[in-house]
RNA sequence: GGCGGGGUAGCCAAGUGGUAAGGCACGGCUCUGCAAAAGCUGCAUUCGUCGGUUCGAUUCCGACCCUCGCCUCCA
């Protein structure tokens, strides 16, 4: 089955093609770095890291931008609170954020671009916005979006211009919420939203020189000018959580397609800003929405603190639909463990069985890729996926046990699963091979002869010795195996 | 009010117009001195409720109940 992905334009699933095969540009939007990322930041990026692997495993060459908000409300304030430098607070996080994301086994992307190294391109998209009439600049400074103006201008052949295709909304039949009437925009329209803010004294020295007086930009406008900088005017993908997919997404559209692109030449070639927009769902902790009053707010380095292991937190984070809200658990990451350890157990016994091959290396078994394809091209079924996997580690360990599986298939078996794990990222460390200490061995070897001589009491003295300082033993057909606890 | 998700075993979670994957937890058996690991095996007559269509619905349609999210800067 050819790859098949939910498109958040047409609500519906679609074969996904690239537009120019077999390149792929794959935008996500990333973190805004004035904090710690969370467990629901990192659902949605490891979502994007499952898309960009498993187009990939499909032989596409994917271009992965992921951006960096590093100059923000949020931001701003912390730098009043600390009297840091805008890139002295920003950079630790920037840090711990890519830390974190290797933790999770989260490919890096190809381009990690950062707001404030593409000022320039975004003065450059509002002076296109402002050429062609649908921005403007009002009283207090500020430029706006005129969305009114922007779904008149269907002069422009190619260009939608219609705001709300991704949400379906119409604008002009928005609720009037608190946070609208709170605010003091100098807005024509509530709708409108900020290209450039105007520069303030609150800022201190965070701004920048622009056509339409000093400030900074505003949020959408980042996503639109390095997007399209880094991958073209129209690229294949765009991917992030669902809470962006109004307004922040519609705003970009909105910008990027009303301003013709960056370069100008999207109305004339009648492309799309984006062809394909995924959105990851929200997930809760325990139940409940993630928050800090409740005690379920965990980062990842909470996590770890709490003995788990970003590869535990991964293989829970994958373990459903990312278009479902996923209930993450402290009692799901102790399921993962056991379920890990089973994965664990079969790869090692099948690379034991394995090491007794000659020869070349085989090519893999294609069982288990097949029916892996097919479930995760299925618009990512991540569940079908890990269905297979077990099944698999099912019938391997039946084949194990019964002695029917020759060296040279354990090999072949062994290079399926290392082909899907090239998706899922989710097999053992490479054994940090620490050598089992020469004390706990002398134990193991004395409890042999202890049971040997019938004295169990002292044998499982032994074992229970041998379990304190963190090993455990396990009787085979080949003798004792130690294993870490 | 508008738009959009959900409600499947103790928990997590797939799925289909033809009689319910997988994981965790739990029980039994085999193996073992005992364990561990592994294997075998048991574990939803039932898929929020009520109607309708159908030979047949958890799956399609309608109504209702519950729940969650978005509606201006929150992944």
């Amino acid at each position: 089955m050819s790859l098949r992905l939910h498109n958040t334009l047409t609500r519906s699933v679609e074969a996904f093609v690239p537009s120019a095969p077999p390149q792929v540009g794959l935008y996500c939007c990333g973190p805004t770095v004035y904090d710690f990322g969370h467990v629901g930041n990192f659902r949605t990026f490891v979502f994007a890291d499952l898309v960009r692997r498993v187009l990939a495993f499909n032989g596409m060459q994917v271009t992965h931008v992921m951006n960096v908000t590093d100059v923000e409300d949020k931001i701003l304030r912390r730098l009043r609170e600390t009297g840091l430098a805008l890139r002295a607070f920003t950079d630790p996080y920037i840090e711990a954020f890519l830390a974190d994301l290797d933790v999770l086994r989260c490919l890096r992307p190809h381009h990690l671009p950062r707001a404030t190294d593409h000022i320039g391109d975004m003065i450059r998209l509002i002076g296109r916005l402002m050429e062609r009439g649908i921005a403007y600049q009002a009283a207090d400074g500020s430029v706006y979006f005129n969305i009114e103006r922007y779904q008149a201008a269907e002069r422009w052949p190619g260009c939608a211009c219609r705001y709300g295709q991704l949400v379906h909304i119409d604008p002009g039949q928005q609720r009037q919420t608190g946070r609208v009437s709170a605010d003091e925009y100098d807005k024509d329209h509530v709708a409108d939203f900020a290209l450039w803010k105007a520069r303030v004294p609150e800022d201190g020295d965070v701004f920048w020189d622009s056509p339409w007086g000093q400030g900074r930009p505003g949020w959408h406008i980042e996503c639109s000018a390095m997007s399209m900088a880094l991958l073209g005017d129209s690229f294949d993908i765009h991917l992030g959580g669902e809470d962006l997919a109004f307004p922040h997404h519609e705003d970009e559209i909105a910008q990027s397609e009303g301003a013709g692109g960056l370069r100008g030449d999207l109305h004339g070639r009648k492309l799309p800003f984006v062809r394909h927009w995924l959105h990851g769902a929200h997930l809760l902790v325990e139940g409940r929405k993630m928050s800090k009053s409740l005690g379920n707010y965990f980062t990842v380095r909470d996590l770890l603190g709490r003995g788990f292991s970003g590869r535990e937190v991964r293989f829970l984070l994958l373990s459903a639909h990312y278009r479902e809200t996923f209930n993450f658990t402290l009692a799901g990451l102790e399921g993962a463990r056991s379920a890990l350890g089973r994965l664990d157990e079969c790869l090692g016994k099948l690379r034991e069985r394995a090491a007794l091959a000659a020869g070349p290396a085989p090519s893999p078994s294609p069982g288990l890729p097949e029916a892996f394809k097919e479930a995760i091209n299925d618009d990512l079924n991540v569940s079908r996926a890990w269905g297979a996997v077990f099944d698999w580690i099912r019938e391997q360990n039946r084949a194990l046990a019964s002695g029917d599986l020759t060296p040279a298939a354990a090999a072949a078996e062994l290079a399926a699963f290392a082909s899907i794990d090239a998706v899922l990222a989710i097999a053992p460390a490479p054994a940090t091979q620490d050598e089992t200490p020469a004390h706990v061995v002398a134990l193991a070897a004395e409890r042999v002869a202890a049971k040997k001589a019938r004295d169990f009491a002292r044998a499982d003295a032994l074992r229970a010795e041998i379990r304190s300082m963190g090993w455990v033993v396990e009787d085979t057909p080949s003798g004792p195996k130690l294993k870490r606890a």
